[in-house]
DNA sequence: TACACTATTTATAAAGATTATAAAGTAAGA
DNA sequence: TCTTACTTTATAATCTTTATAAATAGTGTA
């Protein structure tokens, strides 16, 4: 399971001309087994004993190309520093209000708001709904043109 | 509106024994006018006129206290620097999938999750609609005694 | 109104996270 | 194998936020 998501993410990788060095590998490799959202220090001190000349910018480096490629998610919650999260098949809807065209897109962050609506309400959460509702880019473009 | 608002605001303060000072009311007063969701540097910066000596540590420490309170909401995008947002009456609903129930609920942060959203589809998002479904403590409890 | 007490502001330094830079190293295709 | 461009490393720099201590100023009370 984690063996095939990280399969995945190489061939991901390969196919938008990424290299894949041994960090990354590990990187990646962390992050599919990781159950918590890590920071990227903790990714950092995790490697270390495998990598002990890794500079601490590879690390953030990788991330960010993780990020552009949409294998990794960054969640900012209040605290000091972001957390990296690996991206599952969840997802949520974008729904254009002119052509009714759907397109799908991650999120992980949802899990806080059932447990804060919980918390407030007092309700048992079961799931949520949500969409994101505009203009898709090819009406935009077309608006535009006008 | 604004001016209630504001007023609103200072009231709330003095009810829980903050001081008003002069910096304080022009913070306050800042966020409640402000259209977009400043950050710590943008409100010294627009303050640095009425208050040329001002330090930056005096706006942090306000906003601290704001969101202590319940003023403000700090907003953390992805971007290096938290938001800060005058807290509206903006909600959500929780609904109870027994008797209906709708309660409503607060939760600043789903405009990151518009960002994301326009950022990975390339829509221009303008509203979301986002509910919580579950059990009301009510029927809760009588599915319990059942 | 004046006083006293304490919270607050200011100025500065420090801490912590993230990014920029340049030289050295290495993946991947020809 | 060779070459080229991408990566890594080490380091410094930047930026945001917090800590500290002395000076200042709100607010309740006499």
């Amino acid at each position: 399971m984690s063996e095939l998501q990280l399969r995945d993410a190489l061939d991901s990788l390969k196919g938008t001309g990424v290299r894949i060095t041994p960090q990354r590998h590990a990187i990646l490799e962390y992050l599919v087994g990781a159950m918590s959202h890590p920071t990227a220090d903790e990714i950092y001190k995790a490697l270390e004993g495998k990598f002990p000349n890794m500079s601490v910018a590879t690390v953030y480096n990788n991330l960010r190309v993780f990020r552009e490629v949409g294998l990794v998610k960054e969640l900012t919650y209040g605290d000091s520093s972001s957390r990296f999260d690996f991206v599952t098949t969840d997802h949520y809807h974008a729904i254009c209000e002119d052509c009714g065209k759907i397109v799908d897109f991650h999120y992980p962050g949802l899990d806080e708001v059932e447990h804060l609506a919980s918390h407030v309400t007092g309700f048992k959460v079961n799931n949520h709904r949500m969409e994101v509702y505009g203009t898709c880019r090819d009406c935009e473009a077309k608006a535009g043109a006008h």
